[in-house]
DNA sequence: CATGAATGAGCCTTCATTCAT
DNA sequence: AATGAATGAAGGCTCATTCAT
């Protein structure tokens, strides 16, 4: 529980990781001073929140991360094991790809924010039980473990990345490439 | 057939691209005033020998990139369709792994240097016959297209990367994700 | 209207003109690296006030050129039409001898801040003032255009200054091939 | 008497003028290593034959320097002083407008060539006799020196040269200004 | 808390000139 | 004579970060 902010320095917050979603979605390179201009705030404001760009970017991050994690564990509740994991990791490597801020988010071994360790960790974990379960119903091979599938995940988005074409056109071909790796997976 | 260098040009030429290729192994992202300095030589002479980064890094990717274009080849005078694609496919990922000069090149869209073009092109062509004859022969899925190929091996390496660890480490880690590929492309 | 300055910002900003100022008149060709370190202040702050040379260059000649323009319009004022462009010309031709940063900035077609081309904009307008009413007082030939009285001010200067001898020398000769030239253009 | 240069020197030199004329046509910087390269030779040979850009420069403009000497001389023997300036004046000015490389040579006060001093001289000196005999016959105003005339033809080059369009539009302006100062130089 | 001016290291690049080949 | 590789000073500009107001 962080002190709440005041009602200014709220909407400050606000403004700053909204004008840096645009930017990542721009595909601009996120530049705290550049951000402030954008924000109409000096640059010591972003500063105060955000003590470094990558502090900026997990938190732009953030929100879909959260839903990766919740999703992971609603995926927990469903019955069948493959289908499951199936779910998550699809869920996985459309965010990736969809969300410019992600990528770098979650091929970082360090964090900025301690908000973004958890929120990997119930990522990787939601991945870790459903990989398990999985295993042992059988029906995915032994030797894929659970530290495999944020490297695996994170490859595929690059892999749709590097064939090219607009943002959207990748959602596809990630897709396929993820279909062709569970195929591989598959006991 | 360019003119042939001055022996001393070609040390000079020698020096630089040996020094790039230690900074590139060092991980130390490669400046061309960085590479002067080290190499002891003028700015000047680095800019001469090698107008942009890109046309550097391309020259010391070049050996590696000649090399996998010419197993490419090699490969197809193996009998066995599907033995030939793999065995391709792997020395592609194992290079993306152990040389940091090429995961950049590869993924480039453009390219300084022609002579990268051309190798970038063989190596392409090199795998899109392979993975052609794997078709026809039927052990591969119908819905991998050649264009698919370079990207996938870029994401495996990438995936050996996030993983982490030495970049040692990270061949067998790429090995086992390209296992896993090979047996969901396999038909 | 700007926001003001602060205080400390508003005297960086002065040393910075007063520093350009100088360079200028010492003929030392204008470099904002060098303003910077003469003036005692890191090049980003020089930047910061003026995003170019041309901008800078431009500032130190706004209150001559302001100075001109206002002079036009008291110009207009004198009953006498001959008089009146007679002065506006002499004293047009008098700054551009005497200050080195009019020339390149009544010569340039292009300016790099809007307030300079206002300027530029003011004296040209009194200029074709001055030149209208004398022309149709009938003290002009018609052949002369107000599109040929910076031209040919800014020759006027140039001449003076191949002429050679120090700056305050090139004055009297100005002023000399100015009346010639008006002489020309008397009706 | 400068020692005839062997067969091949004398091909390169003509080959750097050559090139140094196209370039400064299409208003190119003059740089001896450029031209060099245009040239396809080496720079040092191009550094042999002109120690510095000016002297290139000065080469360039010689064979156009030499005939307004020759015309100054021609202009001589017209019966008509008035007439005789008048064609003198226009022709130095026609040239300084229409050949670029003449204006910085003209206006240089020192030269790399002593070639250039004497032609410069040459039409100086035509220009003074021009005048003298002109101010003789009483059509010229009296305060009109000879050191006057190479400034003053300067400043209408100039003149023509910022009241701007192409190249070829600047003939007639520069003539238009040329008229004006004449009229305003007869007595 | 907010501001945004100032900083200055650091990178990139060009070009006149020299000199070994 | 010719060559052209090498030099490296010089200039341009950016940007992450600090700190006085």
């Amino acid at each position: 529980m962080t002190t709440p902010l005041r009602k200014d320095a709220a909407r400050n917050w606000e403004r700053i990781v909204t004008v840096a979603r645009d930017l990542i979605d721009e595909g601009t390179p996120l530049q705290l001073n550049d951000v402030a201009r954008r924000a109409g705030l000096g640059v010591g404001t972003v500063y105060r929140h955000f003590p470094t760009t990558e502090a900026l970017l997990e938190t732009v991050a953030t929100p879909c991360l959260t839903e990766l994690a919740a999703h992971g564990d609603r995926a927990l509740a469903d019955d069948d094991p493959w289908r499951a994991l199936n779910g998550f990791l699809s869920r996985t490597v459309q965010a990736q790809v969809s969300d410019a801020s992600l990528p770098p988010v979650m091929a970082a071994s360090a964090d900025a924010l301690p908000r973004t360790t958890e929120l990997k960790g119930a990522v990787w974990s939601a991945g870790e039980r459903l990989l398990d379960r999985a295993r042992h119903a059988g029906v995915v091979r032994a030797d894929v473990t659970s530290a495999d599938l944020v490297p695996l995940m994170c490859g595929i988005a690059h892999a749709a990345t590097v064939h090219g074409g607009t943002p959207a056109a990748r959602v596809p071909t990630a897709h396929r490439y993820l279909t062709l790796l569970l195929e591989g997976m598959h006991a």
